[in-house]
Parts: structure tokens; C-alpha cells; sequence
RNA sequence: GCUCGUAUGGCGAAAUUGGUAGACGCGAUAGACUCAAAAUCUGUUUUCUAUAUAGAAGUUUCGGUUCAAGUCCGAAUACGAGCACCA
């Protein structure tokens, strides 16, 4: 068969009968299927788009087959940095450019016969497009949702361009991966932040894939805590500043022991005059700002610091003073710019406690062991001691009598911990020469003394000693202390050491550093006793009601940086007039056009492009009719496609952006994919936009997408990411040619699990060819009689591809269906409805040669035009059916039953067939299961 | 570091609610057709023991629940993804 000719015939025969065509307001139910428009660049289509385009394309057939209305559409998402730096060195306006590649793209995809809705594609760089792409951001401004703000943001060297975060993702510009740097600039911002709340809680509406949910709520990072008031002494005498620091952990406001602020932050101004240190602390700030955010980020990094002289702050629960430091681990951005440092109970805190030597108080202690009634209570050590030599640990073996233990004992009253240790090692070993390496937080410990019949709650206190030398003195132990000393590996301990205390505080001295876990509260006033819930509450409810503090949401999403300095994207709406400031172009006047030009450069200084060309910046101001500039900065490429979807729904209207009559109809999209690396980034935009649209009464859902899916991508046979330099690329086009594009398709859908990534393979693409041959081959043993041939399996297949077409289970739909071929190749002949119903379960995927063989073959209508076959559950299971018998859970035989056969007879068969009565020999039964249809199982004794 | 995900033959993978693990495909291998090759068709193909009937082991590892575990629970390891000094 000669495939591109009859691809080309079915292509042109739905073109021409309009066959894929949604129809606004139609009396059918409406299904709104998505796949994210590309970015057309000019190395054409990838075969990772054909994937997730034929999914999507075999699931829009299907539920056009079951009756749907579907609106199944494609544009482009055209702006962007590839086509305008393109378009600089060549000296071509970019649309030039663009207009080329979506031609190419176009006629692409139409080769794969993929069921999109041409007569609504449209392009973000259409000037009818981004008309309401302006016309939106001009109500964001009338809202008071765009302001511009000077701000520090991440500036490509090399692309001239400052990037939001998220394009700056890790440190370097996403585009070029040049090291990006800060540079303050005037920008124009959305409020996205206003909206995290409500991005969050609008999830519960849509049906995301959890994973992506996740993600989203992450990327938004919401955290529950508290603001706290500090007090700040200079001189040494109170004053009325206050510092005012953000934490998750106010419960351990006792164990505060210093404070540090962001570089930046304001209050270091403001007092420079009572620093002492000033000189020391803008040398400083001027070092944290030569660091990228990156660097900044780098957890690597050693921590930095300087303590101002001159100033402390007042702990507001114990009246303490803290010290007060600036480090740039602490960043001005979240929060306050400023926190409270709990070293013993922060990791960060912790290191910076260590390098600069700040006391570190415990106020919360971990818990082991099972509290009891009528304990007593004593304070005590456990030692261990580590001979680097010998790379072993001491232990004591109390054998039967309790095991093995490291060397623990009492403090007596006026002994140290540490003391006690000493005294404890020596007495009980006879080891002197010791060096103590570190003390461990406080463990708190329930146990029953044995010897005393006692219950006791300790206080424990590790102690971390190597031993510098052998030297060994008399032990001092009394008659009933029947133990032997013993060194042993590490493995050892972690195997024989089962005390709980003496793991845990094994546990401490292997991974020395703050402890940030759940306990009970110490040196904390009236938070002792109290767990970290409890605590965390209760100080709340204090520092509210003396208006020390109070509770405080803080969410890690900022507001949207919405500016880009370049050519190539949708001008911002807005003229700066000295008169009257900035003002927005009037609605009858958008769009703002680009300016026709093919010569610009981006300028060093970081302007845009546009700002050089003259004619176009200098305009008339619309409010009083004086000089004015036009706002040269562009939008960011996300703009265009946070509402894209919106568009498709009417994309001719030159009224408005959708007719409200069109935005009812099709209401939500049902189901959109797009690649796992746009599931934060770009959804949240689309779906903060639409959110915005809707609470200004635009749009009718506050949510725009139902259910959002993600595909893998596909690699090269080599398993790594599809790159020219790794010369592992496939080109769609070359597959189309040399096997057709239902073999790539079908290919495609087997080649694995939708969702995860998938390595190209050509053998198995050659096994999809072969097994549309198959089916091919098929038409030449039809005979004349009606109906299926064997209705089980014809009622089991519609059932498996239906469920699995809706279930993203692409690959077991063609599994199934190369069952179906099985089961017809085996049959002498097959009915013109076996070979029927085989190819309208295959046309969603290989929708070209089965047009084709339907046709040929007289088997009836247009299957694009047809209902999709229906199933009858009855029938779905075989008249006869092998089932498993297992004895005591292991297979022992198979016997052969009728379907839904009465429970006595099934297990009749199941004790006589002949496998299974060897097993059953001699034994009792004492049990019997069985699963009708299913399995037997016969429990024997 | 935190969060999430994944782990099944030589390979890509199936196994919808716990119920005959390895469907389907690739590759390999033997055979048929052919002068020959290609194409096609028919066997075999988790591993081990065995001539076979059959038996044992087996879904990363360890432990648990159950008549029954790839599937549920607990722990560990490895790989992948995202976030990353977020207080």
C-alpha cells in the first residue's frame, strides 16, 4: 500500500468535508481537548511533539466517534528570544522568520494527519492576538495589578535581558546559560502574589495529576508562622526601634541567642550612624551584592557574618539581650529580611553559631523510651568513646544481663557531665587519656530499672571522647558489675546496641548539628513540658496578647516580573508623559504595533531595542495631548500563552478577546497536556490570569483547566535527551517518508508509558509496521456472514481501548489490538464487523489506512463520521474459562470451568485435577478460597 | 538538605479492585517457504534442576499484614525529577 498517497487522500477528504471542526454553541455535549501550542523554532517538529499530539488527537477522535462536540485546536506560540536573535544577525524583521517556521511546522503535522481545527489557529504574534493580549494587561492595570517597581533583577549579560526568576532558574539564564547578575531596573509587575492563597485553594477545583498539584503548591511555598517583635538597645539603652523577624519555630523563642538581618535591609541605614562598625558592615553589604542570587544560594558556602557593635536586640519572652549580626543567608526577599537565630534548633543557625562561637541554648529535648507513673528523676551521661586507631568504639557487654551498652552512669550532685563521664570511663575500664571531642543536646529518657525495681525519667547528656593513648588504670568496680570491656567496628554497634538512649545518642554524635525534631520543651519558661505543637500555639496566643507579635502567613511565590527588554514581544500598552506620568493607551487604540523595522540592536545599558528607534518611542500623550514616550519594554514570553486557550473558543472576534456566549460554551478545557517542565511556570501564569480575568467578571470558571496530564519525552536510542551535537535526533519527516505517519503514530502510542520518557528505537518502530501489514493482510479473509466471530474477545477489546484511550494507556491500547489481529489470524475466516470493528478501534491512531481499508473494503461509512462501538459487559468474560489453582498459595495446577460455574462444582474439579491432588495427599484441608472466575486456593495442613 | 517519583526477563514493557507475574512488542533462536536472499509463516525464549512428568527460586533488599503481595504497611539502597540558606 502506498502510504503517502492514501495519507494525502484521507488528509485532503477531512479537510475538504470539514470533518474536525468544532461548532460554538452546538446541541452536542462539548469537549475542550488542549495540547500546549509550540514554540514554531526553525529546527521544525520534534518527534516528542508527535506524541503527545497523536495522544491527544486519538482521544479527540474517539470522543468525536462517542458523539462529543471537540474542540480539538492549534496555534503557535511565536514570540520568543530564538527568532529575534535570529533575526539580528540576518537583518529581517522576525515575523519574517516566524511566518517561514510556522509553515514548515504546519505542514508537518498536517503530514500526520493530526485532527486540529485549522480554521482556528492563530499565532501570540498576530497583531489580532496580542491586541487582547495589551487589552488584558491594561485591565490588570486599571486594577491595580501592574506597577512598576525599581527592583533588583536578574540581568543575561549576554541576552541583554533581565529574567524573572523562574527563567533564572539555578543561576544562570535559561536561554544562553550565561551567569546571570543583579542589576536594578524600573519594571513593570504583576501582583501574583495577592493570588497565592487563592492559587492554592483554586486547585481543589481541577482534576491536576497529584504530582502536578504538588508541584504547584511547592513552587508557591506557603508557610505557617510567626512574626516576632525584638526591641532594640543601642548604647546599651532601650530605644523604640524594633526589629521584626519572621519564624516557623516561635517556639523557640527561648533558645534564641542572636538575630541576623538581610544585608539589605533597611533599619542598617537607618541606625548607621549608632553602628559602630559601619564601615565593616557596608564593606559587607557591598560583598553580598557582588554575588548573584545563585552564589547567595549556594548551600555549600560557607556561612558569613558581621556583628554590629553599638546595638542589641531584647528578647521579648526572657528580656535577654541577642546580639545582633548581618549575614547574607538571610535574604531580604522572604519574610521580614530579618530572623531569630536558634542555633540549637537550626541547622543554619547552628553553623553560623559554631564558625562565630554564640552560645547555642537547647529548649527542646527529644524523647525515648515510654514515660510512667512514679518515676524519678536524675540527670546522666552516656559516654562513648572512639580509639581513631583502631577505628572502634569502647562498649561494655552486660551479656544476658542487658547486652551491650556504651559506658553511662549518674551525675552525682556538684559533678559536671562532663566530670562524671571522666570519673564513669575510668571506673569502669580503667581509660584516662581522653580527649572530649563534643557534647550531645540532652536526651530525655523513660526506663524500668531491672536491679531496682524502679521506674526513672532521665535527663541524659553524650559525651564524645577519642582516646589518645592505651594508658589504663585501675578499675574501680563493685561485685555485682559483671561485665568485659569490649572495642567494636561501627557496625557492631549499629547492630548490638538496641537501648534506645544509647542508639539515640549514638545517633547525636554521628550526625553532630542542631537538633530540629519534635520533643518536649526545657529552659523555656512556660513552655516547658510542651511539645512543639503545643508550644508553638501557646507562644502565639502570648506574643498576640502582650503585641509582641503575631501570626503570619508567608508564601515563596513573588510578584510577577513582567518586563523584558527586547524587541520581539508584546509592547506594554503605555505611554510616559511628564505631565501626566504614565498612561494607558486607550482601548480603540491597541494594538500597539511593533514597528516595521529589520535593523536593531539590544543595547548595552539595558534598554530595549525599541527605545533606539525614534518614530516609534516619541508619541502624543492621550490624556493631555503633550509629549510622551511610549513604555519600550516588552512582555515576557509567557504572556501570550496565559490565555491562549481562551482564544481558540472564538479566535475571529474583533469585539472582544471571546464572546461571553463562547466563553460559556466551552466553559473549561477538559483536558490539557504539555511537557512536565511547563506544569509550574507556565500553569500557574495561565492560571493566575484567568483567575484575575474571572474576579473581573471576564471569564465565567475561576479555573481554566479541568485536568492537566504530562507527557514524557522521548530520547534518542542512545537514552539521552535528543541534541544535534549528540547526533541522536529524529526527524519526523524522514519516518513519515520511509514508514508512513499511522506507523510512526501507532509507534509512538506503544512505545511505553505516556507519562514517562521513552528512548527511540527503530526495530520496534519496525514492529508497528509489521503489525499494520497484519491488519492489512486481514481484508483478503473476509467472508460473508454478520456479526463477531467470537464475541468475547470483540466486547473485551472495545472495553479495554475505550477505558484505555481515557486512561492515557496508549500502549495497551495497541497491545489490544494486536491481541484482536491475533485472535483474527488464527480464524479461518472473519466477518466484514470482526474486520470492521478492528479498524475503527485502530482509526484513532492510525486513522489513514483504516479510512482506507474500511473504504476498500465496502465495510461501511467514513469511520471519522461513525459512532464509536459499544460493549456488553456480559459478554466481555469467555463462556470457558482456565483459572489457577493454588495449594497453601503456590500454583499447583489449572483447571478449565464454565463461566460464573456454582462454587461447589469449581472446587470439585479444583481437589480432583491431577497436579493438585499429589499436593493434597495426606494433608487436611483446612481452608478453601475461591475467587469466581478467578483462582482457588486450598489451605492444607 | 527537603519534596516527589521510579525500581518487573537480554531490551521496551503488561498485570483497572491484592487472585495463574512476564500480556503485547523487540531482540535472539530453531524450523517452513525459496536455487538463494528478503519478506512472510510456525515453534521456543525469566532463571536453575530434570530426558520428561515435574520441582525450586523469582517483580531492588530486609521485615510485616494476608488463604493469597509486583500490588497493602514499615525500613533500607539505587536512580530520576523538582525546589534549594524560604527562617
Amino acid at each position: 500500500m502506498d502510504c503517502k498517497k492514501i495519507e494525502k487522500k484521507w488528509q485532503d477528504i477531512w479537510d475538504s468535508k470539514e470533518v474536525f471542526k468544532a461548532i460554538t454553541g452546538s446541541e452536542k455535549p462539548k469537549y475542550y481537548i488542549l495540547v500546549e501550542f509550540p514554540y514554531p523554532s526553525g529546527s521544525g517538529l520534534h518527534v516528542g511533539h508527535v506524541r503527545s499530539y497523536t495522544a491527544l488527537d486519538a482521544y479527540a477522535r474517539c470522543m468525536r466517534m462517542k458523539g462529543y462536540n471537540v474542540l480539538f485546536p492549534m496555534g503557535w506560540d511565536a514570540f520568543g528570544a530564538p527568532a529575534e536573535q535570529y533575526a539580528i544577525k540576518n537583518h529581517i524583521h522576525p515575523s519574517v522568520a516566524v511566518k517561514e517556521n510556522i509553515k514548515t511546522f504546519k505542514n508537518q503535522i498536517k503530514s500526520l494527519g493530526i485532527s486540529f481545527d485549522w480554521s482556528r489557529e492563530f499565532a501570540t504574534t498576530d497583531p489580532e492576538y496580542y491586541k487582547w493580549t495589551q487589552w488584558q494587561f491594561l485591565k490588570f492595570y486599571e486594577n491595580g495589578m501592574a506597577y512598576k517597581a525599581k527592583k533588583d533583577i536578574n540581568w543575561c549579560p549576554n541576552c541583554k535581558m533581565g529574567l524573572s526568576n523562574e527563567d533564572a532558574a539555578g543561576g544562570v539564564c535559561e536561554r544562553c546559560g550565561t551567569k546571570v547578575v543583579q542589576k536594578e531596573k524600573e519594571q513593570w509587575m504583576l501582583r501574583m502574589s495577592d493570588y497565592s492563597e487563592s492559587l492554592i485553594e483554586g486547585l481543589k477545583d481541577t482534576h491536576f495529576a497529584d504530582k502536578i498539584k504538588l508541584g504547584q503548591i511547592n513552587w508557591i511555598g506557603k508557610s505557617v508562622g510567626a512574626e516576632v517583635n525584638f526591641k532594640v538597645k543601642i548604647d546599651g539603652i532601650p530605644s523604640d526601634e524594633v526589629i521584626t523577624v519572621y519564624t516557623t519555630r516561635c517556639d523557640t523563642l527561648f533558645g534564641a541567642t542572636f538575630m541576623v538581618l538581610a544585608p539589605e535591609h533597611p533599619l542598617l541605614e537607618k541606625l548607621s550612624n549608632k553602628i559602630k562598625n559601619i564601615d565593616e558592615v557596608r564593606d559587607y553589604q557591598k560583598y553580598a551584592k557582588e554575588k548573584s542570587t545563585f552564589e547567595r544560594t549556594e548551600l555549600t558556602k560557607e556561612k558569613t557574618g558581621v556583628k554590629l557593635q553599638g546595638i542589641v536586640g531584647i528578647n521579648p519572652v526572657n528580656g535577654e539581650d541577642v546580639e545582633i549580626w548581618i549575614g547574607d543567608y538571610v535574604m531580604m526577599g522572604y519574610g521580614t529580611g530579618a530572623i531569630m537565630a536558634v542555633p540549637a534548633h537550626d541547622t543554619r543557625d547552628y553553623e553560623f553559631a559554631q564558625k562565630y562561637n554564640i552560645p547555642i541554648i537547647q529548649v527542646l529535648e527529644e524523647t525515648t523510651g515510654t514515660p510512667a507513673d512514679n518515676e524519678f528523676k536524675k540527670n546522666s551521661i552516656v559516654a562513648v568513646v572512639y580509639d581513631p586507631k583502631k577505628d572502634k568504639y569502647l562498649t561494655i557487654n552486660w551479656h544476658n544481663l542487658g547486652g551491650r551498652l556504651f559506658i553511662g552512669g549518674t551525675i552525682k550532685d556538684g559533678e559536671t557531665p562532663l566530670e562524671c563521664a571522666i570519673r564513669e570511663i575510668k571506673e569502669e575500664t580503667g581509660y584516662t587519656d581522653l580527649k572530649l571531642e563534643y557534647i550531645t543536646p540532652l536526651i530525655n529518657h523513660h526506663y524500668y530499672a531491672y536491679n531496682k525495681d524502679k521506674y526513672f525519667n532521665i535527663n541524659s547528656t553524650g559525651l564524645y571522647f577519642t582516646l589518645n593513648s592505651e594508658t589504663l588504670e585501675d578499675t574501680n568496680l563493685d561485685d555485682d558489675e559483671k561485665f568485659t570491656v569490649e572495642w567494636v567496628s561501627k557496625d557492631e554497634v549499629l547492630q548490638d546496641i538496641t537501648d534506645e538512649l544509647h542508639k539515640k545518642t549514638f545517633e547525636y554524635i554521628m550526625t553532630p548539628g542542631a537538633m530540629v525534631g519534635d520533643g518536649i520543651h526545657i529552659n523555656s519558661g512556660f513552655l516547658d513540658g510542651l511539645n512543639k505543637e503545643d508550644a508553638i500555639n501557646k507562644m502565639i496566643e502570648f506574643l498576640e496578647s502582650k503585641g509582641l507579635g503575631k501570626r503570619q502567613v508567608n508564601y515563596r511565590l513573588q510578584d510577577w516580573i513582567f518586563s523584558r527588554q527586547r524587541f520581539w514581544g508584546e509592547p506594554i500598552p503605555l505611554v510616559y508623559c511628564e505631565h501626566c506620568g504614565w498612561v494607558p493607551v486607550p482601548y480603540d487604540e491597541l494594538p500597539v504595533l511593533l514597528p516595521d523595522v529589520a535593523e536593531y540592536e539590544p543595547t548595552d545599558d539595558g534598554e530595549s531595542p525599541l527605545a533606539k528607534i525614534e518614530s516609534w518611542v516619541n508619541t502624543k500623550c492621550p490624556k493631555c495631548g503633550g509629549k510622551a514616550r511610549r513604555e519600550t519594554d516588552t512582555m515576557p514570553n509567557w504572556a501570550g500563552s496565559s490565555w491562549y486557550f481562551l482564544r481558540y473558543m472564538d479566535p475571529r472576534n474583533d469585539k472582544c478577546f471571546a464572546s461571553p456566549e463562547a466563553l460559556k460554551y466551552w466553559g473549561k478545557v477538559d483536558w490539557y497536556n504539555g511537557g512536565m517542565e511547563h506544569t509550574t511556570r507556565h500553569l500557574l501564569y495561565a492560571r493566575f490570569w484567568n483567575q484575575f480575568l474571572y474576579n473581573i467578571g471576564l471569564v465565567p470558571n475561576s479555573e481554566p483547566i479541568d485536568i492537566r496530564v504530562s507527557h514524557g519525552m522521548i530520547l534518542g536510542s542512545n537514552n539521552e535527551k535528543m541534541s544535534k551535537s549528540k547526533g541522536n535526533v529524529v526527524n519526523p519527516d524522514d519516518i513519515v517518508r520511509e514508514y508512513g505517519a499511522d506507523t510512526l503514530r501507532v509507534y509512538e502510542m506503544f512505545i511505553g508509558d505516556y507519562e514517562k520518557d521513552a528512548a527511540w528505537s527503530v526495530e520496534s518502530l519496525r514492529g508497528c509496521k509489521r503489525f499494520l501489514d497484519r491488519v492489512e493482510r486481514l481484508q483478503n479473509k473476509l467472508n460473508d456472514q454478520k456479526g463477531y466471530s467470537d464475541e468475547a474477545i470483540a466486547n473485551k477489546t472495545i472495553k479495554k481501548v475505550t477505558y484505555d484511550l481515557a486512561n492515557m494507556k496508549y500502549n495497551t491500547v495497541v497491545s489490544s489490538l494486536m491481541i484482536l489481529t491475533g485472535a483474527y489470524e488464527k480464524l479461518p475466516s472473519i466477518t466484514k464487523d470482526d474486520y470492521r470493528l478492528l479498524l475503527v478501534l485502530l482509526n484513532p491512531i492510525a486513522p489513514h489506512i483504516t479510512e482506507e481499508l474500511n473504504e476498500a473494503n465496502n465495510l461501511g461509512d467514513l469511520i471519522c463520521n461513525s459512532s464509536w462501538p459499544t460493549y456488553d459487559e456480559e459478554k466481555t468474560i469467555d463462556d470457558k474459562i482456565t483459572i489457577g489453582v493454588q495449594v497453601n498459595g503456590k500454583l499447583r495446577g489449572s483447571i478449565e470451568i464454565e463461566k460464573d460455574e456454582e462454587e461447589e462444582s469449581v472446587l470439585n474439579k479444583a481437589k480432583t485435577s491431577e497436579n493438585v491432588v499429589k499436593h493434597l495427599e495426606g494433608k487436611e484441608i483446612i481452608k478453601t478460597i475461591v475467587v469466581p472466575n478467578k483462582i482457588v486456593n486450598i489451605v492444607v495442613k
